[in-house]
DNA sequence: TTGTAGGCGTTATCAT
DNA sequence: ATGATAACGCCTACAA
């Protein structure tokens, strides 16, 4: 009656059929597949040609419904389409990363991508109602005082974060680099390099990441014991429009001879603005980035900047994951990747010799 | 006995338990959730109540098990790191216009992302006997004479390139652009501006884009009744080192006027080569290149180039997919989407005037 | 070492 | 309009 519907795809065969065919039970068949032990050798051989023959694969739902398990990992992004697409390189390294671990480990990716800020919520809604998809999750760029991160806490779905959470610390696993170090450094640099008004264009100011640059940019001026300029620190949103704008607006009128960019794409944009005002880069105003994008080796001048290891951000990120999904690791996993200040042409060491 | 394990996340509750709360079957449940006719308004509302107040979301395994559906489609990126992480901007763009369908429609999308030439066939592989968790996929830089393809089509599982089939054409579902018209275009418009020596840096040729692009430069130069002069075609692979080592290596000893690239990231390689000749761009050599990422508008000089829809393309390819999922639509169907020669400086048009 | 049978949580087919 | 019940395909005690 029905029969035409079950097997209207001719090659969807189940533990029943490989079965029969090769002789034995359901279980035995299982216990093959599943590389259990307790099957004789001969059996096993037998159970693995038909499989082989017939090019069986066990379905995905039928083992998730029993085991409560779907090898399969969620990759939250829900940051808007502009910075993604401009900031381009950022997210295809991190889920490069990320795949290295499951293509390795044979799980699947699930890709959690929002679209505009507005969708924010109906997409963490998605994700919570669907979480019985996916065996962990890996989240880019939450905030996390966000209502997604105590539910998956509430729900004990294990997952880990690539930026340093702005709450629950010991609790929640996460891979991150010492943006306060990093940024403190490249700052430094200009110091030790004889500049004096260094300006920063900050990240989004809602991001940890955003944040502890802006703190470490702070931290080497005091600690050189030069003034804070309040007027010298432009909000620029990791954008490279707002790099562009804001450097154009704010900070030549000002006569910075340095700029610290919280991102590459940001930097970018002020160069051009320093271009276009006719100034030169680094003689009259160097700059230092914050990324190591392919980019930054490609422009003219090249950049000096921060480089960040992405990929192994997202590499590490995924390896926890699955250690906490499978149960090789219990406690959560702080991990704080180093990070390295790359000179290039843009911060001009290679024209003024550092005095120190 | 095993009762803590079933209900070790408290929060797991099933249609069984619903309806008990509900003081209904689990058969009225079902209904209720999957708005389904004939149910009374009152009974519909009570389990509502009850569905909302326990946040009860049904198991996907199980109704899958059940529907052989699963509403989640997959993408499929076999290309290595390198291009990927290169022409960073494409994929992103990509997978944001599919990610629009998916979540405007309600399906999760996941992500088969190769990372090495040599694991492909094993990727594939994967998606093979994994088929199961998705209703259909999107086939991205596929070679359509791979075993996949084939494999695919036996399986009946739906699916969508986003390029042009080199076989299938007609059985085949696809969203490209018509890659030797704007080639064309673009060579066209060097001829229009007076160059005459024109050399062409290709994508990579196992690629129907790079096969197509390649076809449009001949095309326009036969037809304008020039010589084809195979020096003047170098092999750049779609990459930035290429495209830079190409154009030093090989084209500027031959001394070009001008420089079609079969993508942005190679123009920019090119130029990068240029400069570093002590040659000027636009003056000595015009340069357009292929696809209108954000950094052609950032570069300088700002990169004329013809640009590509590549969110529409996912847009399009994902919208196809759902519908030929739900039967929406029963044929495939080939969808050839615009693309627009953009003109900025480095083709130097806006130093010399056509003259046509 | 192998087989039997129950259950995972749905949907779908019958009755009622 | 609602309820009982049989699949869906697998894993997993438990029995043999």
């Amino acid at each position: 009656m029905n029969s035409e519907r079950i097997r209207s795809n001719p090659k969807n065969l189940n533990l029943e059929d490989i079965a029969r065919k090769a002789g034995v039970s359901r279980s035995t068949v299982s216990r093959v597949i599943n590389n259990e032990p307790y099957v004789s050798q001969r059996t096993r051989e037998k159970v693995m040609a038909v499989v082989q023959q017939e090019n069986y694969a066990p379905n995905p739902a039928a083992r998730t419904l029993v085991t409560r398990r779907t090898r399969v990992i969620g990759v939250v992004i829900p940051t808007s389409i502009q910075l993604v697409f401009e900031d381009s390189a950022y997210f295809p390294a991190l889920l490069q990363g990320v795949v290295d671990v499951t293509n390795t480990r044979d799980y699947a990716t699930l890709l959690w991508w929002g679209n505009s800020e507005a969708d924010e919520q109906t997409l963490y809604n998605r994700i919570l109602q669907q979480n019985r998809l996916m065996d962990g999750l890996i989240l880019a760029s939450i905030r996390t005082d966000d209502a997604l991160i105590a539910h998956l806490m509430r729900m004990k779905v294990p997952f880990v974060t690539v930026e340093r959470p702005t709450t629950y610390h010991s609790e929640i696993s996460y891979v991150t680099v010492d943006n306060v170090e990093a940024a403190e450094n490249a700052v430094k640099h200009f110091i030790d390099i004889g500049r004096r008004r260094i300006a920063t264009i900050t990240g989004a100011l809602n991001n940890p990441d955003g944040q502890d640059r802006l703190l470490g940019y702070r931290l080497a001026l005091e600690k050189a014991g030069m003034p804070v300029d309040e007027a010298l620190i432009a909000d620029g949103q990791f954008r490279y429009q707002t790099g562009y704008e804001m450097t154009k607006g704010q900070l030549l009128p000002l006569n910075p001879d340095a700029i610290f960019a919280a991102s590459d794409v940001m930097a970018h944009g002020a160069i051009q603005a320093i271009h276009e005002a006719g100034l030169r880069v680094p003689e009259d105003i160097a700059v230092i980035g914050f990324d190591d994008l392919p980019t930054a080796m490609q422009s003219k001048p090249t950049l000096s900047t921060v480089h960040l290891p992405v990929h192994e951000r997202g590499f590490v990120a995924a390896s926890i994951l699955l250690d906490l999904i499978e149960g090789k690791t219990q406690e959560t996993r702080q991990v704080i990747l180093p990070t390295e200040l790359v000179i290039r042409e843009s911060c001009g060491t290679h024209l003024r010799p550092v005095s120190k």
